[in-house]
DNA sequence: ACCTGAACACCGTTCAAGT
DNA sequence: ACCTGAACACCGTTCAAGT
């Protein structure tokens, strides 16, 4: 029988994002979260200042693990793709990190995507002046598709249809006045989020070869 | 003597606008708004459906403004940097934007960014096949600025210093893991966001040049 | 030192009662 | 039809009291 563990900072923040992956964004309480620790609300601010604090550690720790893997090999935009792969499928994973990750207190996580695409950058032979600009763009960019991809995980309805709501989009405007949204609905029903994703990342480094 | 006006769906919106601008996202509340228009706060209910629709509507509003000045002339590829700025201001002005953007309530907003971006990239001659793909790269990435802007704008704790802030942030981690980082430190203390904005747009549009 | 859980100061939203 | 404002069902956070 598996006694009960003692409280700790760790146990907290594993059952935070257990909490966050399971009952969403807005089912991380203090009260949700003490019942499922068995203790009390105040137990927690022994071991975590607040829930600030407590959504940075969970933003961090799973980030950090996506993050992880280094694929040695392939070209310095392969890494960079993987790389931006890597954090774009954490967030499909967890959509509440799209959420965390746009605001300050994530700053770690941001710091340490901001030296590795930065540190590939470098290795694809991109140009001093450049490599500042080229980093930037490429953190702004998936921060974008972060907030996004949350966005959508957060307040879609469930039981929505995918193709339904998204063929709903480019129909419902006045086609008349929205010319290239109409000649795009197809495009827009079928595409792929993840392949989109990578194309814009795609776009971006073929920009930065052009400089 | 201004008598009080009659309470209205635009007034309303108008108060919102004004309290998200001068108390910041958080001091947008039912009992903030009642009192601001000297009424109760159930009243309010009677003209808008809830918060987030108040908070929809204030963001179209804004944004509808911002974006209505078209100027003629010059080429698509200014007229995407001057939509693209137009935007970036809006959101420096009202950083609760931002936040707003990035909820799929802000859909009708970000259809009219779309149409409006996706008609100057048929203009600039881009190939069918690329435009959505550019269209869509281009919207995430405005989205992606907006959310880190809102995201300082609201958690900056009053009277810190930019640049002292910014430099902070590239010398506390250890210089020997963030080489890349600790090589930016000057161009990240100096750099204008505006600016830096504008590159990430402009490296973007080097690609679909590029393709 | 750590935990408990009631209490405090807020929210958004509802609804009987008024005009 | 519109407004009032107390009441409801929540929050995050604190803190005296326990162990």
């Amino acid at each position: 029988m598996a006694r009960t563990e003692a409280l700790s900072r760790e146990r907290i923040v594993g059952a935070a994002v257990e909490l966050l992956d399971t009952a969403g964004e807005n089912g991380l309480t203090f009260r949700a979260l003490s019942t499922h620790l068995k203790t009390g609300a105040g137990a927690i601010y022994h071991h975590v200042a607040n829930k600030d604090e407590l959504l940075v550690a969970a933003t961090d720790g799973v980030l950090a693990r996506a993050m992880a893997s280094d694929e040695a090999g392939g070209s310095p935009e392969d890494a960079i793709r993987a790389l931006a792969l890597a954090v774009f499928d954490a967030i499909d994973a967890h959509p509440w990190i799209g959420t965390q990750l746009t605001r300050t207190g994530s700053q770690p996580a941001m710091l340490r995507l901001f030296e590795r695409v930065g540190g590939h950058l470098r290795a694809l032979g991109v140009p001093a002046g450049t490599q500042f600009g080229a980093a930037s763009a490429l953190l702004l960019y998936i921060s974008g598709v972060a907030a996004q991809n949350a966005a959508m995980a957060r307040d879609a309805e469930p039981g929505l249809d995918r193709r339904a709501f998204l063929e709903s989009i480019s129909t419902t405007p006045d086609p008349a006045a929205f010319p290239f949204l109409h000649a795009m609905s197809t495009q827009l029903r079928d595409h792929d989020d993840r392949t989109q994703f990578l194309t814009g990342i795609d776009l971006i480094l073929a920009g930065v070869a052009a400089a």
